[in-house]
DNA sequence: TTGTGGATGTCGCCG
DNA sequence: CGGCGACGTCCACAA
């Protein structure tokens, strides 16, 4: 399938192919044929974008990385920046075309309704990639590995803690932790694996008052925010709600939570 | 510059090298060529790829396509997803080397510290690209235009109301647009520009109480969550805080804020 | 399909 | 540089 002039590449693996300078019609069969292979494929040259659906973009000519990958995701990146500057979903359609002699990488879904359209002034390169992996990533020092650790010593977040329930349900959403104090009082546990600022204790508030309201007003309920440090303002709008912070960061000393093993609803 | 044996490439813009099935020595050098004059480059290969820093990962071998920026970014994609599955930020270090006849792609930074280090187990295909791109993305149907369309027509939100700053800071954030209504009320409005759940009532909330302690208690302050729709729970949280929703949504139709033009502080 | 909140979120703005 | 909130956020998971 390799489909480069380059002789060298007969010897390796036949998992890349690649046109230089390609005339837009060569270019379109090329990158069609990739489609129809699930390669994934990048093409570099000059080129404009326009967008329309969730918002509308318009992007003048500039020199830019095209990829399009088999499961319908389409990035287009220039020279800076982590994120592409205009892009499509996975799941989207995609199609390779020429119209008025330029190739044009046209992409769209449903639901939300949008369209993605790559029109080149220019190609300097299009190569297709066989691309296989497994893809197993592991993560650690993420608000789940926090969990783990309170749920494998709740000490650590007070003396007496001791964990009723995981994503406790509420009329405000779901709670981390719940549990009670060694004093038998309610304890709502908002994780952070980050530095909070004030989102997070509206959002800590919500589920307190939520849950004041379902239990009755009879029962007082503490809030505690978990998080390795927070910010200025934070910590000012906990102490008018009347809320606690606890110093505490994901580590991945813990064992894995795989899943909340302390699910008797309180 | 050009580095490919391709013949064809002679004739076209020689902003494009490529190397394919590479010795790790030679794309090593290659690729330390390109980060120097300050291009793109793509590698295509199989790979693992070590991260330690916000937080750590290890993923295992695979077939990727990576990409460094001049910028300092670095892009480990798979064949699948918007997301690169490993990446490191624009500003870091970026660095090629041969380790145990191994390709390595190295970057760090620091604040926060954090490295990434991807190992070639066989590299397929190098490329670097001499990218300019002007950049100039006109982008329309944001949270931006919404305000421009408030501002530009203040009935939009309800007759009679008065725009008397925007971004007016309050002891728990900014304010989107503080106001007056009909009957010489505060209110504050805050604006979304796609449908909207609980964490933005919470961001409401908190505004609408902290401008109630500033202004002291006697005066009613209004609060008005402006989103093209609302989730029922947002909007059940709405009825309990005593708060309004307005539904608009972007259009893109008024002019641009270019700055808030209602400075004058109320 | 929609709702909800996490993320190595990234990014821009402002103090 | 840190705080703060928007984003065409993306994404996994649950209802």
């Amino acid at each position: 399938m390799s489909e480069t002039d380059d002789p060298a590449a007969a010897g390796g693996r036949e998992a890349v192919g690649t046109l230089a300078n390609p005339t837009p019609a060569r270019a379109s069969e090329f990158v069609a044929d990739a489609f129809e292979r699930g390669d994934v494929v990048s093409v570099f040259g000059t080129c404009t974008v326009e967008y329309e659906g969730r918002a509308s973009s318009h992007l003048g000519p500039g020199d830019r990385l095209v990829i399009c990958k088999p499961d319908g995701t389409t990035l287009v990146h220039t020279d800076e920046g982590h994120q592409p500057v205009n892009w499509q979903p996975p799941g989207s359609s995609q199609q390779a075309r020429v119209t008025e002699g330029r190739l044009e990488l046209y992409s769209e879904r449903s639901t939300p309704a949008e369209e993605l359209l790559v029109s080149f002034d220019a190609v300097l390169q299009v190569t297709a990639y066989d691309v296989t992996d497994e893809r197993d990533l592991a993560l650690v020092g993420t608000e789940s590995d926090l969990k783990a650790q309170i749920l494998d010593d709740p000490d650590v977040l007070e003396p007496g803690f001791t964990p009723l329930s995981t994503e406790r349900p509420t009329p405000a959403g779901a709670v981390d932790i719940f549990g009670e104090d060694a004093d038998g009082r309610r304890v709502v546990v908002e994780l952070k694996r980050r530095r909070v600022g004030p989102d997070a204790v509206g959002q800590l508030t919500r589920y307190v008052d939520a849950l004041q309201r379902d239990l009755h007003a009879d029962a007082e309920v503490r809030g505690i925010l978990v998080a390795p440090s927070v910010t200025d303002r934070a910590r000012q709008l906990l102490a008018e709600q009347g809320m606690e912070f606890v110093a505490l960061e994901p580590d991945g000393d813990a064992p894995a939570a795989a899943g909340g093993e302390a699910e008797s609803d309180g």
